[in-house]
DNA sequence: CGCGGGTTTGAACTTATTCAAGTAAAGTGG
DNA sequence: CCACTTTACTTGAATAAGTTCAAACCCGCG
């Protein structure tokens, strides 16, 4: 199951360290399971990944995907998540120590988690829908929905019912056309931004005033 | 405004060091500015604070609350939330030279944004009502809500018409008392708890499998 | 060709939001 | 300290939105 391709440049400008593990996952099996203690973290070569995490009455809660480039398990201690494979995908393993940019990594999924927690806090069924196309990887005006009605349903907290509906309804308005049931195509990027009720970036009154005078 | 008390044993076990600056805020004053560069970090010594992001529509998602012993801003670069006084607040401020225990500070604030994002998850507003009131610091019974409703509708993508109702229902149905406005009692734990859907903390099947053979 | 999983859609139902009053609590100024 | 004003909270009724239940559809695959 383990390989040592060489690697062509990645997503997000990382580099595969010489000699670092590379493994395939098939659809569906699990990299780790939350609570494990986490012994290795895994940067996204190909494919696409999935955490999730459960709820005593059995609820699926999935908090993130990951495409190439992503990180998957960079925790302290023991993994917050599931992590599992959506499609067929290569990771690179690698070992807790020696890990050089430790709290940059976690800062990113920091970040992450809270671009997602506005997401979740959006009320209708399409806001949602369309912050999370949004936040998917376009290939031009196309994105590729690898993973099922049911995973977007975990992800956004509404039932699979729900996500066709808006899907056909996003289409019914122009905003986007679905050419598969995993392949869009958007249509209408400015619309399906304004609906996401994209973030400010650059927020609110900043009064340059000092924090904390004694520093 | 700021003083060097002298200071009690706090919630979380965390001791002031020497010297570290005491800052007073009012109600609704803000720590720090979303986006604004992070070069202090908090610890609550006093008082509930809250943290915020907003959307291009204006619409306000609050992503935490703050109490005695919790952590706020401790982000590299930039801060990702702004963060305001809920009630009059007491805080201690540090530099971000000089930090320790850096990673094992976000890791905390990582798995904290998990479950939060497992609780938005929730589909009705009863689940994560109940979610969130167990979450909150517990003083026996009882659970003070220092924050108005509208902070909790934000919190948890809802009205505050609906968080209002909520309570209500909760209260007919004798899992809690409203013995004012910013003051509950826990009738029923066990039941809240049932709602809430509490994550399952030791999950899934884990069959020590190596994931990753070459390590 | 037919079976089966995943998806879509319709209809009835449930739940949350909106709109509109009300009520309680918290200032404010005499 | 009390009337007055303001703000926060609660509640009712109508509307809109999401879920549930049920059926049909589509597409890949044996």
């Amino acid at each position: 199951v383990v390989r040592n391709d060489a690697h062509p440049a990645m997503a997000n400008g990382y580099t595969l360290p010489e000699g670092a593990a590379l493994t395939s996952y098939a659809r569906g099996s699990a990299v780790f399971y939350q609570g494990d203690h986490a012994e290795h973290w895994y940067v996204v070569r190909d494919g696409v990944l999935r955490t999730c995490r459960f709820r005593s009455d059995g609820q699926r809660q999935l908090t993130g995907f990951y495409f190439a480039g992503d990180i998957i398990g960079f925790e302290a201690d023991r993994y917050l998540a599931t992590a599992e494979a959506v499609t067929e995908a290569r990771l690179e393993c690698h070992g807790v120590h020696g890990v050089p940019i430790a709290s940059e990594k976690l800062e990113r999924a920091l970040a992450n988690a809270n671009r997602y927690i506005v997401l979740l806090g959006h009320r209708t069924a399409a806001e949602r829908v369309a912050a999370f196309l949004i936040s998917l990887p376009r290939d031009g005006h196309h994105i590729a929905l690898p993973m099922s009605r049911a995973d977007i349903a975990d992800y956004l907290g509404l039932t699979i019912h729900t996500i066709s509906r808006t899907f056909s309804d996003l289409a019914r308005r122009g905003i986007l056309s679905a050419e598969s049931r995993h392949r869009l195509r958007i249509d209408d990027p400015q619309q399906l931004a304004r609906l996401s009720g994209e973030e400010t970036e650059a927020p609110v009154n900043h009064q340059g005033r000092e924090p904390c005078p004694n520093h």
